[in-house]
DNA sequence: AATGAATGAGCGTTCATTCAT
DNA sequence: TATGAATGAACGCTCATTCAT
């Protein structure tokens, strides 16, 4: 048993990782799975359809991913690492602050609308609220996915705190994937992406030029 | 049989309702739902296990809501409802638009930090995507939610059209709603809470005020 | 409880009788209870079904019939006593012996093609085998039936003996019986009844005109 | 998952087979299967029955028979199969075609008389009224069961039509079959036996030596 | 790296039956 | 005469997991 996929193993042994081939089942599997989980929701994900799907038996899959919370949390990571990595070239694509701003919120908003996101985050939000792990890897990723945010805010603004940058952050990155549920696909507003485009666009840098942000006091 | 709860059903035929007795089982059922669906997640809903909770066996739960999809839909409307006969009361305590937006938005993102309200609505975000009942459930939901927001707009700026301001409400409780992952309960960023709100707030009034909203084309 | 349905009941309590709306209720679950052992077959026969059909609650009929058994038997009762019924019209209308022989054959033969009989009697042989009760009733109802067959062949060539009487008429009943499963309700030769029917008539007549029947001696 | 054992299964994937200790199991399983019908009926019949029979957990009887209806499939193929191999056997011992056709009706009738076959039988001609599946496998075994009489009959009246040698086999097949409610397994008739026996032999001479046959018209 | 065999628990559901109303 | 409430057992089935091969 490999078991060195990435996720929530607890006994790590010194073994020798997996040939070339596993390593091409292993995404094999965790597209699947991750299809899976789209197409039927968490509540129908089971590693048995997942092994159907791939072909291959579930003792089989198994022995690439030792528990069904193994698989579940390889995958996600599989599909929040790529997610964050387009963000990633997203980023470095645009020339100067607004334009970032504005292309990163244009690139996520419009994102909202495939099927996969559309699925995808609303699955990972209910499970983070059941399961520890799943909520870490969830908030981990909106970290990096906010520092994005947060870069551009003080960069516009250099007079913002940290703190101001933090919560402006949080408000932009919210706001957006708010709308999942109302203009994602197959939404019945979806036909107002571009509206909602325009306004995110616009108060987030009215916020982050105004610098009319209030102080926060919170500490947790 | 009674089969005759709020829900999926179709026919309604005449029969004779249940006991007073069988009322309240009724609602001790939905109530122990609620609280299983919160407590483990959709993904570990049970009616077995809300049979346990009641203390009933699962034979005269099913007496009672006759299949798993009767019994969830009924906890769902129950629910729903509930939470929106709670926000007509916020609603009409309000003596002006202004104060009625606030109230409202502060009311709404305070409740967000509830256990139940962190936990309730992703779980049926993600169902919405896997149950076209649900969805549409959780759609008219948001429509009568945002009706509050567009009639509040109207009243604070008579010129925005309907269109502004159907698109202002969704924006708005769009925005409400993507902070429910952050600022929930037991989420990292809680202690923004306050701050988060009256961003929310101005950014509303702004919005509103301003009448600055994109002319909208689509259809769809 | 009236308890006095017939069928398979132990404790005969000295109670009233049904009144009379009762008893109208009592042939509506009977009739009810056929039409569903014919429509599902036994194996998806249950009290609760019927009760549905009949449109009352399934503890309204268990008032009425106060097992799963005792319905079953009062409707196989019910069932088989308005057939023998039937024959014995048909047995009375004939002139003659032989005319009486070619028209209880027809008339049997030719209600093999209905869909109940098709469907009910192998229910009944199917049952008789796993029940001591039903068994007892279906041979019952087969004795009166072969009775018919007995006579007229007595009538028709006196010099038969009773045994021989009693081989002939199990022959002939027994041949027509047989064919249910191929010349039935939707079975593939069932274009073949006509043909099927002169061949019995004619071999029925053939041995009981040549008394060429073996001498029995078995006892049991 | 196996699931490539006989019965009504559609799609023959290229998968390995089971190994064989699975086919050992197997065959236990469906001898346990057919034991359960026969003992208990149809409608007492339940995988778990048959698991608790074999010794085996209800989950590996459904790894090596996926659904109920598969499960019951391959029962009836496996005993239908060897029944009718039985009957080539006997045929081809015989020398002559009277000789056959006496000896095929002796043995027939006679097993009338086993236990297995008084009860199997009209378990099938039972579900076959609910089963389309289960019509057909059994019409399928009939027509092999009665090629052999047509040929017979053909043999020994060459002057018979094809459609006449159809009619005469349906004829004694049906005959025969027809006596097993009433000379089986502990049936009240089971020492006319002898006597049905030659009854039937002389009958089925006699039809098919005269050719004195109803000419046919129906065609469904 | 892969399959098949096996377990045991849990699921939604149906059911016969009892009983209070 | 009728319904609704309730139980407890059984059903077919799916599942995560383990293990021998």
């Amino acid at each position: 048993m490999p078991e060195n996929a990435p996720g929530r193993q607890k006994k790590n042994m010194p073994k020798r990782g997996p040939y070339k081939a596993g390593l091409e089942r292993q995404k094999q599997i965790l597209e699947a799975a991750k299809n899976l989980l789209i197409d039927e929701g968490y509540h129908n994900f089971s590693i048995r359809k997942v092994a159907k799907r791939v072909g291959i038996s579930p003792g089989n899959l198994q022995h690439h991913f030792a528990t069904r919370d193994d698989l579940v949390s390889a995958m996600l990571d599989h599909v929040i690492s790529r997610y964050l990595l387009e963000l990633e070239v997203i980023k470095n694509k645009a020339s100067s602050p607004k334009e970032c701003l504005i292309s990163v919120i244009e690139f996520v908003t419009r994102d909202l609308q495939t099927r996969d996101t559309t699925v995808f985050f609303p699955e990972i939000w209910s499970l983070s609220n059941h399961d520890e792990y799943i909520n870490t890897l969830m908030q981990q990723m909106y970290k990096v996915y906010r520092r994005i945010y947060e870069d551009i805010a003080l960069q516009i603004n250099p007079s913002l705190t940290e703190q101001q940058g933090r919560l402006i952050a949080l408000f932009i990155s919210a706001t957006i994937e708010g709308h999942t549920m109302f203009i994602g696909y197959k939404k019945s507003n979806n036909g107002m992406c571009e509206g909602v485009i325009k306004m995110i666009c616009s108060t987030a840098l009215q916020i982050i030029e105004s610098g009319d942000i209030p102080a926060e006091r919170a500490k947790n």
